[in-house]
DNA sequence: TTCGTTGATGGAACCGGTTCCATTGGACCC
DNA sequence: GGGTCCAATGGAACCGGTTCCATCAACGAA
């Protein structure tokens, strides 16, 4: 395996030199910067990880914290983050949940350079605690001066309400999701807000966990309100109560409307059932980029950007 | 942040002494070690990761090459070996698919001291190739001479047949997963082979997507058999079915038994429904453990372990 | 008593890059 | 023509560990 040496003996020039022609620091004259990339180039050298690390003193690695990989709506975003992160020169490392434990926390914290915090419950001063030790983007939350990707469902889950009032649905259902998660409070007040300016009478279940068994297990209490339409937090809750509703005689959507993500929708081949579309990999994609722009100083700690959501259907 | 010099001096010995204590090689007098333990303990010490690999020329980072994240069967084996990497001391770095371009194969293979590789599908040879690179334990597969670690559900489809036959459904059908898929393979045959000996008509559908939509897709397709108990491939495939099914007015499991995980019956409280329960995580622990095996020199690839999967219900 | 052996330890080289600092040579200006 | 400045380059230190080799003391054997 060649090293910088060789390169360099072959281009006919120092190590610094070569250095810093691969690395494009534009310190070099042109037609040195030429030679060294073609020796590399000949050489197939690839420069050795560990030791730019350790000159750099950067570790090249991001890590990902999620809470859990059964629920499907993180592994979109990991799947996006990563394939940036490839882009970017950085590896990615999936950490489950690894911040309940504060010194394993510590432990990873020197193993990168950055984190992705997916923390969708946690109290914010131990996620703010995160951001501290490394730079970090909020995935899905947002924190007062931290930086954060959201995708906006508040407005979505509003919009969905409205359109659901509009076409005659006079009672409607919103199950909220898992106790303390941020992204529930901000779709419930939206909800709640888009109810009350169409008319619609709304009842608020929950709180309830994003789990398949969680929905199952919402379904007597949906009945009883006797609403025509049901909004769940998770698509997770909206396939359990799909399930039951199917064993207990339901019809879906004429006797209930249940609006899950339109996958779902469109695999079940319901119609006009308006439903949002969130771009987890999109997520995941816009967080990368926000904790490269901070890792690379074009951006100061803070900035929180808004992705919109499509109401579907 | 303290680094191994300032252990070494607090602790009143050599940087090569304190390396060798905190590496527990046994070549330093106890009393020394505990020392030198405490010392970094008392500061706070945590090794710097590239200063390791360089000097090593080990990475101590682990890929996880998976298809897709979206398939609720992988992400427990990931979770599973995320764990076990951490006690072994190493990073576990998720590779969404990386496989179809040779170059980010070995980009990759020079990141990394080892590869867990869960390719249901991919030809022979190419999942051949990426054991060649670096050391490497097959997921959920086997293929001659290399290292794999798989669950056994070959056999346990088998036991799952025979039960339902014996509890009274002559006609079952199995549908089958993805084209080309390993374990499908090895599933058909069984479950062949075990309607054949009860003398239980099997119908065999498929190849199917391990999706919820191709379960929803192949729903038709089973009603037409007659049959009394489905056993799905996939998790997803089941829920597809079971969705569909509700939609149809077939009442389960009194018209017909869909075989899916424990988890879902149990969620859906369906009674006597026999079903196979595979551990996922546990599949990712194993792996991880002969993968460490391998790298140590403890074991030879080549190694083929089949863990038992149980029926339950 | 003396020599060889063994176990514990320290010194120093080394892994492969990056980067500070010094050097050199040529262009430009007075 | 001599001095200044700048661009290009090389030498060497450094990042923070690991490990080879030498050293030294203690101990058992002859």
């Amino acid at each position: 395996m060649p090293d910088l040496s060789d390169v360099a003996a072959v281009a006919g020039v120092s190590k610094a030199t070569a250095s810093r022609a691969l690395n494009g620091n534009g310190l070099v004259a042109p037609e040195t910067a030429v030679r060294v990339i073609a020796a590399a180039a000949r050489l197939g050298y690839v420069p050795n990880r560990a030791a730019r690390e350790l000159a750099r003193g950067r570790t090249g690695i991001i890590a990902i914290v999620v809470p859990t990989l059964d629920n499907t709506f993180f592994t979109p975003i990991i799947a996006g983050a990563q394939a940036r992160a490839e882009q970017a020169g950085l590896q990615l490392t999936v950490a489950v949940h690894a911040l309940d434990s504060a010194g394993a926390f510590e432990r990873l914290a020197r193993q990168v350079d950055g984190f992705l915090v997916v923390a969708p419950r946690g109290s914010d001063t131990f996620v703010v605690s995160t951001g501290a030790a490394k730079p970090a983007v909020l995935v899905d939350r947002e924190i007062d001066g931290m930086t954060s990707v959201v995708a906006d469902t508040a407005t979505a889950f509003g919009t969905l309400t409205a359109r659901l009032a509009a076409e005659g649905h006079e009672r409607i259902v919103y199950v909220g999701g898992p106790e303390g998660s941020w992204q529930d409070r901000q779709r419930t007040a939206a909800v709640q807000d888009a109810a009350r300016r169409a008319g619609a009478e709304l009842t608020v279940l929950g709180p309830c966990p994003a789990t398949f068994a969680a929905g199952v297990g919402v379904t007597a209490g949906v009945l009883e309100t006797g609403a025509t339409a049901v909004v769940p937090y998770a698509t997770s809750i909206g396939l359990g109560l799909l399930l039951a509703l199917g064993t207990r005689g339901v019809e879906v959507p004429r006797d209930l409307v249940v609006s899950t993500e339109p996958t779902v929708i469109e695999a079940l081949g319901l119609e006009h059932t308006p439903a949002i579309d969130v771009d987890g990999e999109e997520l995941g994609r816009t967080a990368m980029d926000h904790l490269v722009r901070l890792l690379d100083g074009r951006d100061e700690p803070g900035r929180q950007v808004r992705l919109p959501v499509p109401v579907r259907g």
